[in-house]
DNA sequence: CATGAATGAGATTTCATTCAT
DNA sequence: AATGAATGAAATCTCATTCAT
């Protein structure tokens, strides 16, 4: 029918311009990627990536909500059916290995994530809060559960664990690409360990 | 040394540039931030900027000299005379003290400090290298008068445990800022000294 | 004659995009109304307003023709069969009565009458010759016929009456919305009863 | 003084802008008139249009504001002094003097001051209601002093004046611009005192 | 007969930088 | 030592038109 025809190829631009903004803005920063840049890159007319979203800022916006919704879903799927313990270390594995996939976006958050008054301030906390929260169930199950200790603050570590494997991980992307990703890991682990208790 | 009235003058409309181009910058990143935005901030003309710093890029290249310049010297006081275990401790609480008192400059520190290809990474490479530095010498110091483990990896742990550092404080100071400060310290020490063995 | 459905749906399409222009224009003028806006309000798609005309100028071109025409029209029926001073009569109650109805276009005719310099202006000068003739038709007939002063300039008095109408009907619908139509005939008619002897 | 130098140049700048926006908007209306065409009449880079003013918009409003605030003022000079109907016959001529001397801005206004809808019609609306306002002014004189009609509705009667005498003098300006101004004010003066019965 | 995704020329707007005062 | 008007290159955004389905 027609109608898929279209749907298929208009899904295609926009998956196109995801990708070519995810990369550009990673790698430049917002202000400094262009419409234009992205347009070239993603082999489109200027004019079809303000067909496809009302603004540059709309387009970082849905970008943001796109790259956060799978690192959540990653953590979802790392906290399914283990206990605390496990769910923790679980949920270190797969930050650090969703950075390692998408260094440019890892990048691109912890550029933006402690940024305010910004246009998308608003959306990023909202985002921010449901990838924490997963972490912060796991650790409260763990509390509840009698694994952790129960003066542990549970809001502040999530944030904390979320926030340290991040700035860690990309530091090493950054500043020492050779070392292997299971060294980080490792060392992470021990460090948080002595922290919770696992 | 006797500085005239001139000379004062113009220190003091280069802090009040420097004071406005942090805030701005923190707040809205080095792009979305505006030489006119500086200058009214400032309370100067736009014209001053330029007479005061040759370009946009080169007022804040001397601001992150000027800021990281603070940091290191805290740092060095910090460590000064003390033992190495005292002196990781006086480190941490040197950088939350100074992420305190110059949240703004932490926040555009944690934005741009793991941002590569901005004409200013080279600088920014070189200033965290003499921060960094700081802390390594006092963990080297530490492994060589056998206070710590002879396997620690000097330079990683020095960098982790300045970026640990940053992303904590300023992830506090941006959702928490009702916390206290010795909170967080008592936080991080315990979090740290597991790994560091202090 | 007999309509087959398709003929009927073409129909009915051109219909709704004429109404959608009209309306539009008459609100925004010719230049800050799109394409997009008049499909939008038509409830068709962007395509079909290239398939039924061939720009946006030709339609506007034709909105003109057809909404003229059916002034026009109106005109020729009020002075059939009648005597010179009541067909002035019934042409000011005609074009009073094709604007109430017809607000959007009244509007739009009185934005675009006067302006020079546009596309379509030859093609609105003769339009609207046509309709003015009707009236100088009649004031004609009546110079001849002895009802008005032979001394009347027919051709500028027939401009002035249409224009005239238009301006004052125009601002009872703008800023008067809740007088009676009867109201300002009754008014418009004292006036130039007093100009053309009536 | 520095000063000095600097305001009148600015003030030169902006009355240059002036009038090229007045002329070419005038000519070719409002969106069909481009920022670039206005630069380049004023002899300005495009960037001084924006230096002075803060949008397109904001431009017009201001071009809006200052034809009007003119066309008032004629207004009030031809008001002052005189009895009501003395002042009814120096309104219509005032306001047929300034559309002769100010043709173009007239056929704007012509264009734009019954189209709702448009971001400056608040304006606009404002700006008439003044000038109408100076019209009204001089009819209830004339009622309260007994010379016109005690059943006079002064409000519509400014109103249609007002647009009778701009609708008139732009038709004759249009199309018959050969005709000399004595005539239309003669023709337009015999009907308004029947009405007013001056 | 109708659609709507895509286009690209051209519009508006921004902003780092210069320079005469 | 400081100013702020002016600039123009480059950014964002708009929209009439085309075309494959």
């Amino acid at each position: 029918m027609a109608e898929d025809g279209r749907t298929r190829r208009r899904t295609d631009t926009r998956q196109r311009l995801y990708d070519a903004a995810m990369e550009l803005i990673a790698e430049h920063g917002f202000s400094a990627t262009t419409v234009d840049d992205i347009a070239l890159r993603a082999g489109v007319a200027k004019g079809t990536v303000y067909y496809n979203f009302s603004s540059k800022n709309a387009l970082f916006e849905e970008l943001l909500r796109h790259g956060v919704g799978l690192l959540t879903a990653d953590f979802r799927a790392a906290v399914a059916g283990v206990s605390p313990p496990e769910a923790v270390l679980a949920l270190i594995r797969a930050e650090l290995a969703y950075i390692e996939r998408h260094r440019s976006f890892a990048q691109l958050l912890l550029s933006e994530m402690w940024r305010t008054n910004r246009e998308w301030h608003q959306t990023l906390q909202l985002l921010r809060s449901e990838a924490v929260d997963v972490i912060a169930g796991a650790l409260r199950r763990g509390v509840d559960e009698g694994h952790f200790d129960a003066a542990l603050d549970v809001r502040m570590a999530a944030a904390a664990l979320f926030g340290v494997c991040l700035v860690v991980a990309v530091d090493w992307l950054v500043f020492e690409p050779d070392r292997s990703l299971a060294d980080v890991q490792e060392a992470l682990i021990t460090v948080i360990r002595a922290r919770v208790g696992v």
